[in-house]
DNA sequence: TTATAAAACAGTAATCATTATCAGTTAGTT
DNA sequence: AACTAACTGATAATGATTACTGTTTTATAA
């Protein structure tokens, strides 16, 4: 028994989307909320974590865990690194290209497969390195 | 103003050390917490994560993060990869020397300073594998 | 268009891993 | 043995995320 659930278009997640793709930070739900509401002033909270998680189930956005008891949202859901500044906190865009041949040394390593990895910098930031 | 702040031993973050120390596992706080209990009957929960955030803080164990919503313990505090299995979400230890040049590519693109690095896969475990 | 059904919503309550609090206990020192 | 500060067990509080519920919106088609 399998049933397709259908989706539809919705004012919100089309704000949600939008916020996500004009920033290059990498914004906690609370955050996107408030700069969704900016556009929809009575979105709720809710509806933003619902949101957030279909579109990273669908693919079009990425969570970004870091360790720090948020999520992390990126609008940018092709692979890639991230630095995790120690400092202040916050979480960049690494200009690495995604280097496959990583899963290859793991895969080497186990009978299962190997599907995917992720990389994750620590250490300062350009601005807090002035 | 600088004050020292003594560290006393204690049975209960000897016994915490202990059960980390003789798993491969990568157990959260509440599996260490039913493991001490073996030990110390008595042990509080609280306990438990006081002296695991300790134990990390002196670099004596590692926390592992691996995006399921629990922080993970290891007893092995040298730098090393993880597998997370998507299907059984056990975490293993990976027979990888840790990579300082993949350091070195990242401090290439940032002015900032690079510290340290998380890699973490994801794939299927031998178990699962079969 | 109107009617219908299901998806999505706003608002709010519930969950639950982790942290904080606090009175009593224990380890280390004099 | 007495002192002091770190540590404990028990429990309450916190806070990010999820679940629930009655209402609204979207998509489809009569």
């Amino acid at each position: 028994m399998t049933q397709t659930i259908k989706v539809k278009r919705s004012r919100q997640r089309e704000a949600i989307l939008e916020v996500l793709n004009s920033t290059k930070a990498h914004p906690t739900a609370e955050r996107v909320y408030e700069e969704a509401k900016l556009i929809i002033p009575n979105i709720s909270l809710g509806t933003v974590y619902r949101n957030l998680s279909k579109l990273v189930g669908a693919g079009e956005i990425l969570k970004v865990d870091v360790g720090d008891g948020y999520d992390h949202f990126d609008g940018n859901s092709a692979p890639h690194y991230h630095l995790v500044c120690e400092k202040c906190a916050k979480v960049f865009d690494l200009d690495i290209k995604y280097d496959n041949t990583l899963n290859n040394i793991a895969q080497n390593k186990v009978k299962g497969k190997i599907n995917s990895h992720s990389l994750l910098f620590y250490g300062t930031c350009d601005e807090c390195a002035k």
